[in-house]
DNA sequence: ATGCACCCTGTAGTAACTATAGGGTCAAGC
DNA sequence: GCTTGACCCTATAGTTACTACAGGGTGCAT
């Protein structure tokens, strides 16, 4: 199969294909005449094992070394059982970061939006400081922006 | 003040607020003769509300906004709300994902690790469809990564 | 005068794609 | 037989929000 109907397959786009096989997750497939990639089967399989991980959330890192595991279906199951404890202990705490932003946020549009910029709350609620809380920045809520609050 | 002592007073590092600089968040400061950047209270404010911003989760762009309405202070507070509502939506939706998606995980850690990988749970959980399920590929759970769970 | 902590600019690297430029291939229709 | 359009190819640059150099200057203390 062409990677058009393997990116339909799997509702993945053409160029993240590409992208994965550079990345060393895809391996290359065959190749026509015309230079075209041709897919079979187990690049199919891969492929929705790698999409489905990726929605789950996991890193491209965690799922080369899922792949890597599942490959040798000789090795006792642990190791992947400890990647995947691992990310779900890290969404548990994303959650609890969230939640924590959710109230703050609501609390925050108790301001409705009759007055001014001047004596707005959500203006002085982000001014207020509550800063360097634990002294560390790289703590908190961090790495899931581009939510669309534009 | 210089910008180490800025950094220290906000909790962040030096690179990051002249990263900032370079954004068009915070105005450049004065220099001194040694062309160091000569940082006043005004900065100090406008970089806490840059970074509290970022903790609750705007994007940059959407602190350019903030800033560019807060600092019109004659303008009624209806836009400040739309930016933050509209956030804070993207934020519930975020957290109903992520509780589905801790669910799932944790179903699928039902499998203990005692057998190999051959019959393993997570994996074939992994492997099995369920994925384009709505056609479109960039919904549902994206852009929230490096959660660190290598 | 020598070390050290701090400052400067400019560039490249990170993750996971996405988009663009500039081309080649294939099947259908006129 | 030639064009049109949908598809394919490679290679490179852009995205977000930083972070990390490299290579050099400054200020103060010993």
């Amino acid at each position: 199969m062409k990677i058009g109907e393997l990116a339909k397959a799997t509702g993945t786009k053409v160029e993240t294909i590409r992208y994965y096989e550079g990345a060393g997750l895809l391996p290359q497939p065959a190749r026509t005449q015309a230079n075209y990639r041709d897919y079979e089967l187990s690049h199919l399989e891969r492929l929705m094992f790698i999409r489905r991980s990726r929605d789950l959330g996991f890193t491209l890192k965690s799922v080369r070394e899922l792949l890597t595991l599942a490959d040798d279906s000789a090795e006792p199951c642990g190791a992947i059982d400890e990647v995947a404890s691992a990310h779900l202990l890290a969404v548990e705490q994303k959650i609890a970061d969230l939640t924590a932003l959710r109230d703050e946020l609501s609390l925050m549009l108790q301001c409705s939006g009759d007055g001014t910029v001047g004596d707005c709350r959500i203006i002085s609620s982000l001014a207020s400081r509550s800063l360097p809380q634990s002294g560390d920045q790289a703590s908190g809520v961090q790495g899931w922006q581009e939510m669309g609050a534009e």
